[in-house]
DNA sequence: TATTGTTATACTCTATAACTATA
DNA sequence: TATAGTTATAGAGTATAACAATA
């Protein structure tokens, strides 16, 4: 009846796994698998359309939502990467004339970088195209209410998770195998 | 006050994007980035205590998961890849004895991949640990019926996704490009 | 003929470190 | 000296296509 989650834990998990909780890891797991269905959507479609990666297409939504040209430094804070790998990344989307590397006006060291007019007409065709599959499939799964409690539900989880970064590693009780051959 | 999701849309996003939904779109965005976050610190945890990559956890899980030696075939599409790309995972992993090629008893052309002793206790280990991090984090961010919540849409939008996928690429409304230098 | 797994090759993304030009 | 960006190099992950061994 479609209305189980794609991942499920066994129903001895908790059993296996003392302290474990297992709501705790499905909802975990099946966040994951549900963000990376959801971008595969977005995904697939901007290779198929515009042979553009993911990476690629992030670049030219920075530049394009700047609405001003950008420093490369500025592109790898936004993207979380360095600047050598965004180097890589500009030295493409140039070859394939969808960005500018333009003079610095002030500091002959710095760039600016530049959305080409090709460029524009993709972000231009692109960007409705997946904010309506994002309406379509949210307001399809699920109704304004709904909605509105689910991005309550995760910005706790990025809050707990930024915060988590900074937190120990949990130890975790001692794992009581059962059920399956012992091997070795 | 931290109740802010970490991806907001612009006020004018609406009137940009006509027929899109900000709601909709901050949804889709901040459930990518939340399970970034969260997938994020398994991946640094089994990286920096075991150096092994998540497609290499994600063997070893399946394989121990399983109870017994699979063949390489199963292994490729319980990871979503192909089997040439399964070829060079466990080349890496045999090489670091996590791993063993046994000959298949009934079928010459097949292997069954085994984990060795090493692999068995690191995920003896890593197991336990991950899943103290998942109930730790979801209990300190959700209540027990908040998750059960959250596994409930979540489930939606996976059966949303999976209809998605054979469905055509939405067409989208014209741009209203506003509150921007018009360049080029 | 069909299947299993490997090989060879290629491409993307990412990182680090040494380097150049400029500040 | 310090900063901005590039180059050179490396490695992981993935894919495809041709191939050998086996069914």
């Amino acid at each position: 009846m479609g209305v189980e989650p794609l991942i499920r834990v066994g129903d001895d998990f908790e059993d296996e796994y003392p302290g474990a909780s297992g709501l705790a890891t499905e909802c975990y797991a099946n966040l994951w698998r549900a963000a990376d269905l959801l971008m595969e959507l977005h995904n697939r479609q901007t290779l198929e359309e515009y042979q553009l990666s993911p990476s690629g297409r992030q670049i030219l939504a920075v530049v394009e939502g700047a609405g001003e040209p950008l420093e490369p430094t500025v592109i790898a804070e936004r993207l979380l990467v360095t600047t050598g790998s965004v180097t890589s990344l500009l030295d493409n989307l140039e070859k394939r004339g969808l960005i500018r590397r333009l003079p610095h006006p002030e500091d002959r060291r710095k760039l600016l970088i530049d959305i080409t007019p090709a460029a524009q007409d993709i972000v231009d065709k692109l960007l409705p195209s997946m904010h309506a599959r994002e309406r379509d499939l949210m307001d399809g799964a699920l109704s304004t209410s709904e909605q509105r409690q689910l991005l309550g539900f995760i910005t706790k989880l990025q809050q707990a998770a930024i915060q988590a970064r900074s937190a120990p590693v949990p130890r975790g009780a001692t794992r009581r195998r059962r059920g399956r051959p012992q091997r070795h």
